[in-house]
DNA sequence: CCTACCGATCGGTAGG
DNA sequence: CCTACCGATCGGTAGG
């Protein structure tokens, strides 16, 4: 222990990867595989090589941090739905399609993000619950005016919407829970294959009629919706 | 503080509902608001109207109570679905229907233990995680095994089974979660629509063609495979 | 069923 | 960035 404050510091400095970014990423992956609550902040420490109070350089406290983890995650995933929507504009087969798709892509590739989102909601309060609560309800809402659009234009059976966003925001969660990535299916395959799904369970009997027994792709529905 | 040690232990025993029943139902409910890890024994204790050393009447510790309620809730769902498909032996599609709508009822109806059954089992180690997972495979089992004889008797599209298992599964998880007794919809309701999704999304299309726009009932598909 | 108690661990602070 | 430390809370035990 040569070493002063300030050279102490400098080398922590000279690291590649900033230390934050380090906290933020050990914590991520500690909470989605332990939980928050069975989570310490000396696990968090060890994991990124600080001591505990050298956190709070970089977090104002464990649920901040927690919040902020929620947070970016949830943004990242509107900012892909919305990306993926606007490839696909006009038919809301077509659109449900590629909305779904994307969910269940993002929450396999961000797995970790997707498991603490969800797992540890319970966690927050106050402003900080409301704020990701708000923000998840973006996310219901981008499926709802879909599924709504597609009923009005009568190419979707009128079912009930909202049951209908809830089961395939679960179902895209369940993936997140069991992916692997070394696992037999792709994401991409496992994307396409609930998105084939969805589209085939809130379809228009007369459209399904148009589909084989092949999976449906997005460019037969934006065939169908043209 | 009059009582003696004997004359306590009898007034406790006069009580209606036996202690243990008491402690596993708060445990149940306060497991399920706040989780197992942030739950202490000393709420449960609070709730059940003891001490926490008296708790130990009833337990082996607070992990084996966990455990006992996993697989109790686990083994519950098994006998229900097992009773959901006796009714209605025969066509595949029908099955499914049967146990999809059973299954998401259960879920409903028993909120907390399926809520717990699902978030809690990273809480377990070694025998007691196996046996949970070993039961849990059961009910994956009995899906699969529909799925299978659809897709062998042509009523089903060759879909991936046991992705299309974990899809339901998680459909019906989501529903435990968002399910509320005063909300617009009854458990009935939510579980035959989910019900109904599912089988659309699985049908071959020749079959789907036969149906309406309206939600697919049981007797319409037990009518299918005859 | 209770009172009394324990060692371990928690998130976080003081001070440099 | 560190060492040193604190009050609170945890699951569980001893003993009656």
């Amino acid at each position: 222990m040569d070493d002063d404050l300030a050279s102490r510091i400098v080398a922590a400095k000279r690291n590649r990867r900033p230390t934050k970014t380090l906290v933020y990423q050990h914590a991520l992956d500690l909470f989605a595989a332990r939980g928050f609550a069975r989570t310490g902040l000396r696990d968090i420490a060890e994991a990124v090589g600080v001591e505990v109070p050298s956190l709070y350089t970089h977090i104002a406290s464990k649920k901040a941090l927690l919040f902020d983890l929620m947070e970016f995650g949830t943004r990242d995933l509107i900012q892909r739905l919305h990306a993926a929507v606007d490839g696909v504009s006009g038919s809301p087969l077509a659109e449900l399609f590629a909305l779904t798709r994307s969910n269940v892509l993002s929450h396999c590739e961000h797995q970790n993000q997707t498991i603490v989102a969800y797992n540890e909601i319970r966690e927050l309060e106050g402003d900080q619950r409301d704020r990701i609560i708000a923000l998840r309800r973006e996310v219901e809402a981008m499926f709802d005016v879909c599924l709504s659009r597609g009923i009005a234009a009568g190419v979707m059976r009128p079912v009930d919407i909202h049951t209908t966003t809830f089961g395939i925001l679960s179902m895209s969660r369940g993936a997140a829970v069991w992916y692997r990535e070394d696992g037999e299916l792709g994401a991409e395959e496992i994307a396409a294959r609930y998105a084939d799904q969805v589209v085939r369970s809130v379809a228009s009997t007369r459209i399904v009629s148009g589909f084989g027994d092949a999976p449906v792709s997005i460019d037969q529905l934006v065939a169908v919706g043209a």
